[in-house]
DNA sequence: ACCTCCCTATAAATCGTTTTACGAAGGCTA
DNA sequence: TAGCCTTCGTAAAACGATTTATAGGGAGGT
């Protein structure tokens, strides 16, 4: 691709204007102080041509950088994609654009994904890392700089903002039981992924017997597959607890399928509150998470580091809020199949 | 932001496998041919110091760009974040990165993100631009390459994807004639968006004395005031034919707090289809937009610029599919208040 | 009148990369 | 052995910007 459409450089520009090239750096960036007249014939010739700097001619002799990577699983996700939303907005007020990559949930992808956003050398580099080897994709001494959010790589090195996934989903827990619920299942996508792990591990904290997890995967057909399965076969649970949003999406129409009636015949709760939970009969009982202050803690963390902050890694856990609607209000007759 | 975080460059990559950097250009670009001697003395070099091309420094000499530009009003709407992650991937196939903005809506920031994205020098953009005066905030003498999608600008002169908004929404339209419902109250955002625009004219064309359009603006509080007064006030339409998701969403949230009932006391039809509406009871009749065909088509489009495609700007309208469900399946009996 | 000092504009160096032009070395023919 | 062609590595220039060092010119002091 050659580039042929933006022919007009600082050069053009200081010919325009009739000065020379320092000068023209000179007016737009404030440096050394330049007379009225010549600023002033300088920003007509700018205004003329509409003439942009080149950031990255400007950061390669600078060293000044104006931009930041994200990395994410995927967009399509509400969950992520408000996150890099939130950071977009953010970012742009500290005078920063964002370079945006998803990797499909595949770790080979994350490694070229990440490789490929370093080209840019980024100023720095906030990270939902697919699984918890982000450190072997990234070079062995002395990475750029880097915020993790969200899910914890296994390498404790680096900063950190996720949310207190035990203690939310302990405390749904707790609210299941509260409500008469004594068999519960809980699914998730895997293990593999912090998130899911340290949800369940919070489920079992509390509630050591009478819950079992199913992992499902993370392809829908998959999910489907498996999660079906499972109810069909044994003894039906009490209450299903979901434990992401791709997983809550395909459960809450299997139970529809299988004329399962929410929260007579089963109760339903989630991990991770979207809109459309709030619209259904009955509403969908939810932790939510808070992803724009996740966004903002990751970015704000990363201006520290970027300011030169070098202290040792930070990890932060923010507090869930749960959401009681009328999925896990249990009715106060018995259910028809207790204990089947 | 001094950059403290990538001391490798290419001369420290040639100095370490004792070659010069053209060398080390040339093993990495295959443009002239190496010595297979040298070749791995280089690749060992660079798997050692885990180096990576500047893709700015790159694009600076060699002219070959590598990236390109995408603006939106939003990434929250589910339309938007769907668009830019087909986008991304496909984009991504062809080599090329993605620089994210979203402009909130707002004109005045769309035109300083269509600045700052610009001095990145793009390959190209992709613009779902937030009003139709896209051509205003570019420079006067020669744009970039732009693929405008979704939102028609009011100068022809760009390449534009979009779909058939008129004929999806007469076709909804017909549709709900066909059900028996009468009179239909259509709500949008506002009308100075031309897909809002172009979807009401689809409406008006084909049922001509009984509908009504009511503009609610664009933000969620002044939307659910200004449909429940109207609501509120006169006689209450057959039925409701929202235009956006924002609308949708809000509205449907109204109708329930209204105690309306869907699809017995009124129609319910939307613009923009999202899983919700597959979810709630009675799920919500909406015309589907192809959304990762738009992607597709504008990256295409965009690609056939940068390939040096010279021709008329070319306007590439796609058709939407109408799903029909429950929310506008009107029951057999007459309605309570017809013709009230 | 001369010297000094500040103010401001510019020439030149530089960032990391690609490319062009050159030159060295080796193999071939006559 | 001289001459020529091919192959392959490198020095140096260039891309568009910023920065450092330098120079010119006017003002002010003695």
């Amino acid at each position: 691709m050659l580039d042929r459409t933006s022919p007009v450089s600082i050069k053009i520009v200081a010919e325009r204007a009739g000065v020379s090239t320092a000068t023209v750096s000179n007016v737009l960036n404030g440096k050394t102080s330049v007379s009225p007249v010549f600023a002033e014939r300088v920003r007509r010739a700018v205004d003329d041509l509409g003439y942009v700097t080149d950031s990255s001619a400007s950061r390669l002799r600078s060293g000044r950088h104006s931009l930041a990577g994200v990395v994410v699983p995927n967009l399509t996700n509400p969950m992520f994609s408000a996150f890099v939303s939130t950071l977009e907005c953010v970012a742009r007020q500290d005078g920063f654009d964002l370079l945006v990559v998803s990797c499909d949930n595949e770790a080979e992808q994350e490694a070229e994904r990440l490789r490929s956003i370093r080209s840019w050398r980024p100023a720095g580099l906030i990270v939902i890392p697919c699984d918890g080897a982000l450190s072997a994709r990234l070079p062995k001494g002395g990475h750029p700089r880097i915020v993790v959010a969200d899910r914890i790589p296994d390498d404790a090195g680096f900063d950190l903002v996720a949310v207190e996934n035990a203690l939310a989903a302990g405390a749904m827990a707790s609210h299941l039981a509260a409500q008469g619920y004594r068999t519960c299942l809980v699914a998730g996508s895997t293990l593999e992924i912090s998130n899911v792990r340290e949800r369940w591990d919070g489920v079992a904290a509390v509630a050591p017997e009478s819950v079992h997890m199913v992992e499902c995967g993370l392809d829908p057909a998959g999910i489907h597959r498996r999660l079906r399965d499972r109810l069909r076969q044994g003894p039906r649970p009490d209450a299903l607890f979901t434990l992401d949003h791709v997983t809550t999406l395909i459960a809450y129409q299997l139970l529809a399928e299988l004329e399962i009636s929410i929260p007579d015949d089963m109760g339903f709760a989630s991990f991770d509150d979207t809109e459309w939970m709030r619209l259904v009969t009955p509403p969908v009982t939810a932790v939510r998470q808070p992803v724009e202050d996740m966004a903002h803690a990751a970015w704000a963390q990363l201006m520290r580091r970027m300011a030169g902050g070098d202290g040792a890694p930070e990890h932060l856990r923010l507090s869930c809020a749960i959401e009681i609607r009328g999925s896990t209000l249990r009715p106060k007759r018995e259910p028809k199949n207790a204990a089947a």
